[in-house]
DNA sequence: CGGTATCCGAGATGATACTG
DNA sequence: CAGTATCATCTCGGATACCG
């Protein structure tokens, strides 16, 4: 996760791998999915993954920003809020997370379920 | 990495959560991006990604291959030769692999190298 | 060549409780 | 609301050795 490509060349620093490294984790991927429609609060996150704890949220939206994916805004508010938006570097991951949701979202065969 | 997703709300089964699952894990990026030239042999892709070793690979194909991605032919001959190539399902990966490609491949600011 | 069999440690994930 | 602190767990990835 926090490991960042050395080289371009495919072999240990795949590009697709570097990428993967970066919103590879779990649940990275359907936070900038969720992030694509705009700035999102922390709490509004929870609520469309609600399988994930806020811990787990916190870390992995830290270590987005840390990336550069994503930013932080804090608004001093009573009470206090926190808007996540993609930063230019994670808008551009938009084509990337849109053809990901679409090949998750095409129907697979019953084997798939069957085999649950 | 087993586990499929069951409804394609996004929550828990978010799709792209979904085929990240799939895809996500360490090396299987790379594994479908280099399957995307052509079918490949096992001792071929070990080349291709230096770092990973038999066993991991191994491991990731055999996953690979039971979620339809992949599929493994075996030319009986000697030595005998193991090919592994996309499905037709993996290949409708291919722009999402392309897609994660190109923003893993951008020459990312200075920032990440100096954070090592 | 193309794997498997063991063993192992690190880090990722998670449940729960608490706080500015 | 938006987290953090602590503790427990557990799977993934890796090293090493061996096999058909």
């Amino acid at each position: 996760m926090a490991r960042r490509h050395q080289d371009y060349a495919c072999g240990e620093g795949c590009p697709v791998e570097a990428a993967l490294e970066i919103i590879g984790a779990k649940w990275k991927g359907g936070i900038v999915y969720h992030l694509l429609a705009g700035e999102t609060r922390f709490s509004e996150l929870g609520r469309r993954m609600p399988n994930v704890t806020a811990r787990i949220l916190a870390k992995a939206l830290r270590e987005l920003e840390a990336d550069g994916v994503i930013a932080r805004t804090v608004y001093p508010t009573i009470p206090p809020q926190v808007g996540y938006r993609l930063t230019e570097e994670g808008e551009r991951l938009r084509p990337a997370i849109l053809e990901l949701h679409r090949w998750g979202s095409r129907p697979r065969g019953v084997f798939d379920i069957a085999a649950e």
